[in-house]
DNA sequence: CTCTCCATGGCACCGAGTGCCAACGCAAAC
DNA sequence: GTTTGCGTTGGCACTCGGTGCCATGGAGAG
């Protein structure tokens, strides 16, 4: 679900000379990582509303008042795995190199998102409490808002026409994250460990509903 | 937003004679409206953060408690629009006469619901203060993942196919939602008034961005 | 050794949300 | 008219989430 091994805090590089994250850094990600550990262990254990924050920050060796220094809520905890899934994104958009269509783009980011965010452990964690939790659930989608802005500026960069309220953006936006949806939910359920495989029978079927009715000699499906 | 003029409460047919919802039941149906207006209001005014549930109450003439009576929380207000959105979206799916191929069913439900919500001045209402308050805008995604599945059961209800795991109807849900999101945006941000024209137009913007790469003879973009 | 910076912890405070109980209104029954 | 019963309401107390403020303590620079 996010690029790094472990959760990413705010700015890392402060001095241009120390591209190795201050030991500073270093010790506030290990704090950080205990205490994503401790919530999401007792989300499990105990569920989502049933966990307290001082229950996290008891299990996590921190005090009530340092668990908000990390995280600005409980929610924000469940909620840390989308952003960072959204600067994935944002990357790997415009990681792409021009010569590529925007549907192209769109296949692509979605197939290397799902296979990356399939690779780390804490994905499953995480659609494991959001699975059972819809408190849990719900303080996800509630972010899910910026991560479609952003993904959608994303693909807006690639489309420097001086076209302002062109839709495609947010339309591609909007696939992108349904798509993952409904991949990262398949790829859940079933225990398939092939998440590509999964992807491309998405976007087969995606190309089925929306294609087949646009050939005007095949009227009915 | 919401089928009817007034904000959906519970259950309203008790005894199958008095189809006429019960004095007792517009009653509460006058003291919830009058809630949601006030609510509303002071979020038009102070913003959502800003506005606490005792002013709300004190506006509306209740008690706090009665207040948390009728909504079971701040943001269940704003989610509340949202959530009868889904039961209008499933009706108008259930609706819709076997003899439409799915592809249909999805193009009509979405033109049928963007119209009927269009129409509905607290639609209006409720996407200002969504736009200006990224807190409400969170409280009503919250609740979208029910709605998505309740679409995606209403498509799979017509897919009387014996096959499981179809991923069809939960991607058709995802497309249904998003669709009408980027509709409803980009109605609102343009003060265009005919949103089926904005529809027809995601329509045909889908269409070239799914359908275009199929064409093995047209390579590139 | 001292001064400073920063992370931490403790405390007080406010708002959200809930359980509980008493009071009120209302309608049917006597 | 009085009584009985039911549902709605309001007030109270309590827990938990979240924030501002200040004191402490440790590590590094002078």
């Amino acid at each position: 679900m996010n690029s790094s091994p472990s959760i990413n805090a705010g700015a890392v590089a402060e001095h241009p000379a120390a591209m190795v994250p201050t030991l500073q850094a270093r010790k506030q990600q290990l704090v950080r990582d205990a205490i994503w550990d401790a919530a999401t262990g007792l989300f499990a254990e105990k569920g989502f509303d049933e966990t307290t924050v001082d229950d996290i920050a008891q299990r996590a060796g921190v005090s009530r008042r340092s668990f908000f220094r990390y995280f600005s809520s409980k929610s924000d905890l469940m909620a840390q795995g989308i952003v960072n899934y959204g600067t994935d994104l944002t990357g790997a958009i415009d990681a792409f190199p021009r010569t590529h269509s925007l549907s192209e783009v769109f296949r692509g980011t979605v197939l290397q998102i799902a296979q990356q965010s399939a690779a780390h452990p804490r994905t499953r964690k995480i659609m494991e409490i959001a699975a059972k939790y819809p408190a849990a659930r719900a303080a996800q989608l509630s972010r899910m808002a910026e991560v479609q802005d952003q993904v959608a500026e994303a693909f807006a960069r690639r489309l420097r026409k001086g076209s302002e309220d062109d839709l495609t953006p947010s339309i591609l936006a909007g696939l992108t994250i349904s798509v993952l949806a409904v991949t990262f939910r398949s790829w859940f359920d079933q225990g398939q460990p092939d998440i590509s495989a999964i992807a491309d029978q998405i976007f087969a079927t995606l190309g089925r509903l929306i294609c087949d009715e646009r050939q005007p000699d095949k009227q009915r499906s």
